[in-house]
RNA sequence: GGCCCCAUGGUCAAGCGGUUAAGACACCGGCCUUUCACGCCGGUAUCAGGGGUUCGAAUCCCCUUGGGGUCACCA
């Protein structure tokens, strides 16, 4: 493994870059790229530089931006370079840049190899439909390309703001060397002349990246596959600047279910709906990193330090990979169950605090808040889960029709009358309530099964459920005692 | 529609010409246990189809089929 790639890697120091666009939250799939540039920059002892494409003026806001950062951040993703954290190749935002850009489209134009383009949006829309009905390939034949001098200064003179586009050499090939996919290679007749810079004077994407990556020093571009498919016309900005292009590696997306591209449709798509179910940040980010690369060994729980040391852009899979829910609950539990108890005490905080029990939990005090969280840790799937599980603490039972079959049966009665008799007068353990259950089934002679049930239904209203010593010495005797008055209601006769 | 990418169980995937085709999730069964969950043990299940190349193909080539991406004054 390893091959030419490792090659290129130790020779010349790697830098990579994550550029999201501000026009929404971190979608997970950005931050999967995210990741695989952080991942391979760290492994490689290189440098990541996080940047901000948003000349999409209309959608772009800058609250999005700030809010891919707190994403990142939460992540454990960190960067060397770019947004917030400054550098020596800034600004790190596009419309900051716009007079790097300006330059350069003007050089082009003035070397004849980009020319301004009057058309209109109708004129345009009617080209792409003629050639759609004609079965011939969409794109853009040139019409402004060799209009005199004396044209264009006339449509100026109009007012008419033109669009710069891209005189895209014909009849070339262009190779998109992939490290993930090998060789790409696309026809340049295929393209046509491509926009550089809108009518408002801002970059389009495909310029814009250009630039940065070659201004910034970018080594490797690695992002989602969808932008394969322009990486070509970016080449041919690469060739008429003059620019050598980095080292291209497309990874492929993530689909959902129904195996169409992630979308709202399938629920929760930005990292931020999932830390707010409680998913913690190591197990989405674990999870993630599965999504398209395989580790060498068997273990598939793996810690962001782990990753950094045997990332490869060698493992990382060509294919489409489904988002599984059912893989990222698992994980989250693995890691749910890794904490420890004061560890967990501190990440449920902030959904009890906006569950509609925060301040019965408040009064439980330190000790018996640890007694709950051990006993429904097990239970856990995501933090979110902790509000059910605080309700069978806090709510009133509501005996399910199977709770209720078991306090009907026979001898219940009795059960609950001797647990009531020999309930201490405090409980404050776990132990003592697993102690005090012990010697009730041993004085009293009936079978545990005949003890433990009946309780747990009495006291839960539910035939299934968390250790009843847990629940107990939360509890305390008191709170015990009335609700064995509770379930005497459900008793026949 | 043109161009491009992709194709191993339900899902993530290992595999890079010779393997009994790993592993994980999910599912099913068993054990543990006061129940459920956790945990442990075990099981079902995959090379899309067709042609080649080869002594030998999941692995290489071609076609078909299927899925996806892209063709914007969005990124």
């Amino acid at each position: 493994m390893g091959g030419g790639n490792e090659e290129v890697v130790k020779m010349t120091k790697v830098k990579v870059r994550f550029a999201p666009s501000p026009t929404g939250p971190l979608h997970i799939g950005g931050a999967r790229s995210a990741l695989f540039n952080f991942l391979y920059a760290r492994r490689y002892g290189g440098e990541l530089v996080i940047r901000s494409e948003d000349t999409d003026v209309e959608r772009s806001r800058r609250e999005y931006e700030d809010e891919i950062i707190e994403s990142l951040e939460w992540l454990g993703i960190n960067w060397d370079e770019g947004l917030k954290v400054g550098g020596a190749n800034g600004p790190y935002r596009q419309t900051e840049r716009a007079d790097m850009y300006q330059e350069l489209v003007d050089d082009l134009v003035d070397r004849g190899l980009a020319y301004p383009c009057f058309c209109t949006e109708e004129e345009l829309e009617e080209e792409r439909k003629q050639l759609l009905e004609q079965g011939e390939i969409v794109r853009y034949r040139g019409r402004c390309r060799n209009l005199s001098e004396e044209e264009r200064r006339a449509r100026l003179a109009q007012g008419i703001k033109p669009a710069i586009r891209l005189q895209v050499p014909p009849g070339r090939v262009y190779v998109v060397e992939d490290l993930v996919r090998g060789n790409v290679v696309f026809e340049s007749d295929t393209m046509g002349d491509f926009i550089i810079m809108k009518s408002d004077g801002l970059p389009t994407y495909n310029f814009a990246v250009v630039i940065d990556d070659h201004l910034m020093g970018i080594t490797h571009v690695i992002r989602a596959e969808e932008h394969l498919s322009n990486t070509p016309r970016q080449l041919a900005v690469y060739e008429a600047l003059g620019f050598t292009p980095p080292k291209f590696a497309h990874v492929s997306l993530i689909l959902g279910k129904d195996r169409q591209k992630m979308s709202k449709r399938h629920g929760a798509t930005s990292v931020i709906q999932y830390r707010q179910r409680g998913y913690l940040s190591e197990a989405l980010v674990n999870f993630l990193a599965l999504l398209g690369w395989a580790p060498e060994g068997e273990e598939e729980i793996l810690t962001l330090d782990d990753m950094i040391n045997s990332f490869s852009l060698d493992r990382v899979a060509k294919n489409p990979a489904v988002f599984d829910i059912d893989k990222l609950n698992y994980i989250n539990q693995q890691y749910i169950k890794q904490k420890t108890i004061s560890e967990l005490k501190e990440a449920l905080r902030p959904f009890i605090a906006e569950s509609p029990y925060a301040d019965r939990v408040q009064k439980l005090g330190e000790d018996k808040y640890g007694l709950l969280v051990e006993g429904i840790r097990d239970y856990l799937v995501c933090l979110a889960d902790v509000k059910e599980n605080l309700s069978i603490f806090f709510d009133d039972p509501d005996y399910t029709p199977e709770a209720v079959e078991v306090l009907r049966q026979e001898g219940v009665g009795q059960v609950l009358d001797a647990c009531q008799e020999r309930l201490p007068d405090s409980f404050t353990q776990f132990d003592e309530a697993k102690k005090f259950l012990k010697t009730l089934i041993k004085e009293t002679g009936f079978r545990p099964k005949m003890v433990y049930m009946p309780l747990r239904a009495a006291f839960t209203g539910l035939t299934r459920g968390l250790e009843l010593p847990y629940l107990m010495s939360v509890w305390g005797s008191d709170e015990c005692r009335r609700r064995l008055e509770l379930a005497r209601q459900q008793l026949p006769g």
